[in-house]
DNA sequence: GTAATTATATGATAAGTGTCATATAATTGT
DNA sequence: ACAATTATATGACACTTATCATATAATTAC
């Protein structure tokens, strides 16, 4: 049952998430400017943010929560393409390039987003060099992402790029308190949908990682017990 | 026997390339200033442009040839990411994102391409909102590109690959004066690197497509001679 | 022009992984 | 609280595709 999401202001002047996001670099009085151009917005785990097809309206600043950008391939096989946390900001290339979104935004949490105006944005991004620098920086980091993504799905077999993944999840998510536990709750086909292959074939990996003592499960989440068993299984470049 | 490269000064003014490319948004002042900040190289076939690692000292600029981006997956096999061709600008991602390049740039034919100085791009990129529009619909093109070909690579076949493969080959380079025949000739492995394949299934599956009559194998070019039977064969999505 | 090398071609085989089947555990809805 | 649904788990099997082997054609080098 979804019912309307509440709204909560924030404020991006005291807002901690903005320190590490692409606005880190704008200073105080274009920041009250950029409170006044924004609303703020939950959304529970599994709503959709936005979905393929659509039409950028602003800039989603992902106050906290995460989120999956997923496409669905010629078969309606699901492919996880990014993965955003608090800080990020979400649907920034279509908005930036003018095109519509091209893959669906679906919270893996509840979340808290704030949309920034889009013709406000446009205009303070390029009229910001340190904002357009950021934003350049931001964009040709997912660039170079992808094209990993791409060697490794072209070139890794399916262990692999379980560990990579995993390694990936870490990298992205961090450790919870217990500095082993990933904080990221994915399902199996989640994981799956992340590292192109079968649910199937996820489950049994995640097990045998399990049983040769990489990895733990407990209950719905995974603990990394051996990194650097986990960081060869993967067969990395560097 | 690689002797230095000759150098043709080409002018931005007059230049056809630049009204294809991210420059044909820049008013004539502007393209004098920058003619003054470029210098014109040309590269024989097989010659490399940058290499992996290395520190951009300029964006490339695309006169004409056909190169090809690469890079060296884990088991020293190499993954093609990008084609790039007369127009394009080459480099820009780590230029703007002050980052070292991660693949390799080579020529796919003899080419002639400019170098325009990295701060003086930087420079008027930042103050010119149409250019600095112009690049982000550019990195955001590839990066589009990119999660397609994660798609791809996650969820088809290597038949379905290797038509959608022939398909981006004919959309990226076109056809040759007989509207059949593409017109670009990468070898056999360097096909295989595009589609993430070994070099005998992609030989193998070349042939099985010349024998379905979906293409032709002349000498070292390929003609598509039923783009229907092939566009099914790729499985797209739209 | 001939030898050496590289590219293309094709067959046989084996490994990897997807699919289907079935079972159990966990979650959700009423 | 219980039934229904969904998620996780595991086995058996089949199919795709990589690998190895070998052959021929095309380039390149001398």
């Amino acid at each position: 049952m979804k019912a309307s999401n509440p709204v909560y202001e924030h404020n991006c002047t005291t807002c901690n998430s903005r320190l590490h996001s692409v606005f880190s670099v704008v200073d105080a009085e274009n920041i009250v400017d950029l409170n006044a151009h924004k609303s703020c917005t939950t959304y529970k785990k599994g709503q959709v943010i936005f979905s393929q097809n659509g039409l950028p309206l602003g800039l989603f600043c992902v106050n906290n929560g995460k989120i999956k950008l997923s496409t669905s391939g010629p078969d309606g096989k699901e492919q996880i393409l990014r993965l955003v946390k608090g800080g990020d900001i979400l649907g920034y290339r279509a908005l930036i390039s003018n095109d519509r979104y091209h893959c669906n935004a679906i919270a893996l949490e509840d979340c808290s987003i704030c949309v920034v105006d889009k013709a406000y944005f446009m205009k303070l991004a390029m009229e910001n060099q340190q904002l357009c620098r950021a934003i350049f920086k931001k964009i040709s980091d997912d660039l170079k992402k992808a094209e990993e993504h791409i060697v490794s799905l072209s070139q890794k077999n399916v262990r692999e790029r379980m560990a990579e993944a995993l390694l990936f999840f870490k990298a992205t998510y961090g450790y919870e308190s217990d500095n082993q536990t990933l904080a990221v709750q994915l399902s199996r086909e989640e994981i799956a949908d992340f590292v192109g292959t079968s649910t199937e074939s996820a489950i049994r990996l995640l097990s045998e990682f399990n049983n040769d003592k990489i990895i733990e499960l407990v209950a719905k989440k995974i603990k990394i017990i051996n990194i650097d068993k986990l960081t060869k299984t993967a067969n990395l470049l560097y």
